[in-house]
DNA sequence: TCAATATATGAATAACTGTTCATATATTAC
DNA sequence: GTAATATATGAACAGTTATTCATATATTGA
């Protein structure tokens, strides 16, 4: 009956995880935030608008791509509030939303050891 | 020629970004750990394991799906180092990597300012 | 040695995601 | 109003990824 050598242990500790598991709409929540986060170019934008708040055509300048591509990436960025835009003339420009993101960026670089 | 309203702002604000831009590699790196975390399933295995070590059964057991599909995204896990494993007799068991796991899970879930 | 148990893995498929291209919207200047 | 500029967006395609299924490996106990 025993599946394995802790059992009594690992059990408690699952039925404690399956009491604490976040519901199914946070955990769908966090996991957008860290795959709005997870591809490189859009990190890319992230870490260039560590120097402040820039229009697409200047994000564009500072992380490459096409026009096109890099508004797609902005919009999902925006949409899981990594970023915040507003609209000054003919331009939009960004920044990042507040100070939680450059503070996870800033945790994971630590863990990996990398500077940024 | 100027693009923008804050053509000065901007342009310097994206002459730095492009100076400070983290090499491809780390951009990488970090991009992989937040893949890693970023698939509802293997932050379910996160979160259950913050209750403790665990082996795959009871894994399995507290995040639910089949043991294949479990082993699968601990793997993943394991290879961007979110996890470690060590062998117990017939089972392995998972834990945490370090701190700064549930650190970052935390600071997200400050952020979108929902209790996990 | 063999059987049983726990876990891992390769291949295949289905779903998802990023980029490109073409085009649309919004603002400004005339 | 029209032209020019800045940005956004829909569709399509290519590349990536998660799951399933079948099977392999590793450990234990007999």
């Amino acid at each position: 009956m025993a599946v394995c050598d802790h059992e009594e242990q690992h059990h408690l500790a699952a039925e404690a995880a399956k009491a604490n598991m976040p519901q199914e709409e946070d955990v769908a929540r966090v996991s957008a935030v860290f795959k709005a986060i997870s591809e490189p170019s859009r990190l890319k934008i992230l870490f260039a608008l560590r120097q402040g708040e820039m229009c697409v055509y200047h994000i564009v300048e500072a992380v490459g791509g096409t026009q096109s591509a890099v508004s797609h990436q902005l919009r999902i960025l925006r949409d899981s509030r990594m970023i915040k835009a507003r609209r000054d003339g003919q331009n939009i420009v960004y920044s990042l939303a507040d100070e939680h993101v450059l503070a996870v960026l800033e945790l994971v670089c630590t863990h990996l050891n990398c500077k940024i």
